[in-house]
DNA sequence: TTAGGGTTAG
């Protein structure tokens, strides 16, 4: 090396950006320094993977090295590995092996890392046999990026496979495997491996650790939580991350914001996790605030964090704020990702506005499983079961491939609208059609379809055969049944088992007893109460909410409170009226006291009121006059008023059919509000 | 020049 190439050369080595690595480079073309290889090589890897890399630059440059050897190639390949493009890695490949250039032990770390992110197999199978071909298969880093690749795929046994040929595993192989299976799911074997490498004396350091602490996060496991916390502290971000994340998923939510406030860095991540955090623990007004405490420190929220706090408004029914942040996204972002895209249309079907919803879903550019999931399962919550089944024939022949989670909005519009034998069609479709084995959450939709439509002992023939133990929520399915048809043995013996394993769920006595009473079957009834109250179980009375220009408004059973109640219960009266005049006569029976049918028919009509209300049927905007909305129906089971339309206040309304409604409350009916 | 870690939609 000549002396200024030498100087040439300690340039490049402390150059920090695109623009003064192209001034270099200028200089080494004028000056003909860059015929030496060094000079170039460094330009090149340079250009090609720095910080401020450059894709396009650094081909232009490769195209210009006449004989490039193996370490400009693996330079190529690692630039593409990482790039959008990752196929272009191997292509790559393929060319350096026609241009007689062999792979090193640097070529395949690369490689597959590229084939990791493709699709299996395509050509990671292949890279697979050529790094056994030429005897890469004994090196660590080989090693570690097969059972990576494997990994990333589901393929989790291939993965298994490359980890147990590896004679002396060091901690990264450990990590690869153990973070596999946490991404496979499989947190108790991720776990059972971490106690494996501790018995083989490998020291656990804060990456092992992390995903170890996913593990925990997944498994409510708090205790070996804490244990690793109080072993390592709060190293690094992405450590700390982690730890903020298992202390939220474990429930410790405050255990988690007080960390996070301890961060003296914060990046967009930990903001994801805090936010998410307070999501799932419902908290969703703190969720919100810290949303926009970020927004106020002007950081621009990325996807994760949108998508968090949308699906927070689509838990809470918080539309007055989903809609501030469609319209924040639309004001500061171009079209939005699938998962924003899908995240919006289950916030607006689950909050009543479905026609938003399909409107959202037309408009997005790229749709996948999920985005046709959402829309489906919203038009089955909406009762637009023939629309949904509509789309799901859509879906098809886009070439979208539906997965478990799409038979149950399939399922569930079949229940709406009693379509006994499509359900049975598409239950059975599922396996044979498409490999996907119904799961309990697909017997409970059955349990239901075939329940509501009368075929009760079919349902429990069902449940009989199931290939699991059937759960609460399969036993809740057949209970509900049992009440609508008024049978009480079936009733008595699925409220038997719920109880069994989920003693304190009020709303079983409350099915229980209500079929007691459909029956007339006092007694009953009355035991029912006297072992709630031995039990110590009390009900929690029904309550909606309704906010009205950002005044949240509460209708709790029996409470007379509300602002303008008297004009509401006026306007009641005369609707109750009116709907007698229509032809409308109250099903009593379910109501538990023995009292007078007038008394019943009182209770239901002002039970309903405020069920009217939060479903829009009556106005309660300030000054605007009491009208009834349109569209108004009731509910047989539970005779709540309702509209087409379902919002999502903590409660569903699924619709049958025109004049056949039911009113639920995650499972079980709310017509238990009436005791 | 090579391998391992944190979040997010149905």
């Amino acid at each position: 090396m000549s002396h200024n190439s030498r100087n040439l050369y300690k340039l490049l080595q402390t150059c920090e950006s695109l623009n003064t690595l192209k001034q270099l480079h200028a200089v080494a073309v004028t000056t003909s320094l860059s015929s030496d290889p060094f000079i170039l090589a460094k330009i090149l890897a340079l250009s090609a993977t720095s910080a401020f890399s450059d894709l396009s630059y650094a081909q232009q440059i490769f195209l210009r090295i006449e004989n490039p050897k193996t370490h400009e190639w693996n330079c190529m390949i690692r630039a593409f590995s990482a790039s959008s493009t990752p196929q272009t890695a191997l292509s790559t490949y393929t060319q350096m092996l026609i241009s007689g250039e062999s792979p090193d032990n640097f070529t395949f770390p690369f490689l597959l890392r590229s084939c990791s992110r493709l699709q299996p197999p395509r050509s990671g199978e292949l890279v697979h046999v050529h790094v056994i071909k030429c005897g890469f298969d004994g090196d660590a880093y080989v090693q570690s990026s097969l059972i990576h690749m494997y990994a990333k795929w589901g393929r989790i046994l291939c993965a298994h496979k490359v980890f147990d040929d590896i004679t002396a595993k060091n901690i990264v192989a450990w990590t690869t495997m153990i973070n596999g299976y946490v991404r496979a799911g499989g947190f108790e074997e991720a776990i059972r491996l971490f106690k494996v490498m501790g018995s083989e004396n490998v020291k656990p350091d804060e990456v092992v650790l992390t995903s170890v602490l996913g593990a925990c996060a997944n498994l409510g496991d708090l205790e070996l939580g804490r244990w690793i916390h109080g072993l390592l502290g709060e190293k690094d971000v992405v450590f700390s991350t982690a730890l903020v994340d298992m202390y939220a998923k474990c429930g410790s939510i405050d255990v988690a914001r007080e960390l996070f406030d301890r961060m003296p860095q914060k990046d967009v991540i930990l903001w994801t996790v805090m936010i998410s955090g307070y999501v799932r623990c419902n908290c969703f007004r703190e969720a919100f605030n810290l949303f926009r405490e970020m927004c106020s420190e002007n950081l621009m929220p990325d996807e994760g964090i949108i998508v968090n706090v949308i699906s927070g408004c689509a838990r809470s029914g918080d539309i007055d704020i989903g809609k501030w942040t469609h319209h924040y996204i639309e004001v500061n972002g171009a079209d939005y990702s699938v998962m924003i895209g899908t995240a919006l249309i289950d916030m607006y079907a689950k909050c009543g506005e479905i026609d938003v919803a399909s409107r959202i879903f037309l408009r997005m550019q790229e749709k996948n499983v999920c985005s046709w999931n959402a829309m489906i399962g919203g038009l089955a919550m909406h009762g637009e079961a023939y629309s949904a089944l509509d789309l799901f024939d859509q879906m098809q022949r886009s070439g979208t491939q539906p997965d478990e989670i799409t038979f149950i909005g399939i399922l569930t519009a079949c229940s709406q609208v009693g379509l006994v034998g499509k359900g049975w069609h598409y239950f059975n479709c599922m396996s044979q059609a498409h490999g996907i084995n119904p799961k309990l959450e697909h017997y409970a939709c059955m349990v239901d379809l075939l329940g509501r439509s009368g075929l009760l002992s079919e349902a429990e023939e069902l449940i009989n055969n199931m290939p699991m133990e059937p759960d609460a929520v399969v036993w809740g399915a057949l209970l509900n049944a049992s009440r609508i048809h008024g049978n009480v043995e079936l009733a008595e013996k699925a409220a038997e088992l719920l109880l069994e394993m989920e003693p304190h769920n009020h709303g079983v006595y409350v099915l229980l007893s209500n079929t007691y009473g459909s029956a007339k079957r006092w007694d009953d009834v009355d035991n029912v109460r006297k072992l709630m109250k031995s039990r110590g179980i009390t009900k929690t009375r029904g309550c909606s909410s309704i906010k009205v220009n950002g005044i949240v408004h509460d209708f709790v059973v029996g409470d007379r409170s509300p602002v303008r109640a008297k004009e509401i219960y006026e306007k009641l009266d005369s609707l109750v009226k009116d709907l007698g005049l229509m032809g409308y006569v109250a099903k009593t029976s379910n109501v538990l006291f023995d009292i007078e049918e007038e008394e019943k028919e009182y209770q239901l009509s002002h039970h309903s009121e405020k069920l009217a209300i939060s479903f829009g049927l009556i106005s309660t905007s300030p000054g605007a006059p009491l009208n009834i909305v349109k569209n108004l129906r009731i509910c047989e089971d539970c005779h709540c008023f309702a509209k087409l339309a379902s919002k999502n206040c903590g409660r569903r309304i699924i619709i049958r059919d025109l004049y056949r409604f039911h009113h639920f409350e995650r499972g079980s009916c709310t017509c238990g509000d009436y005791w």
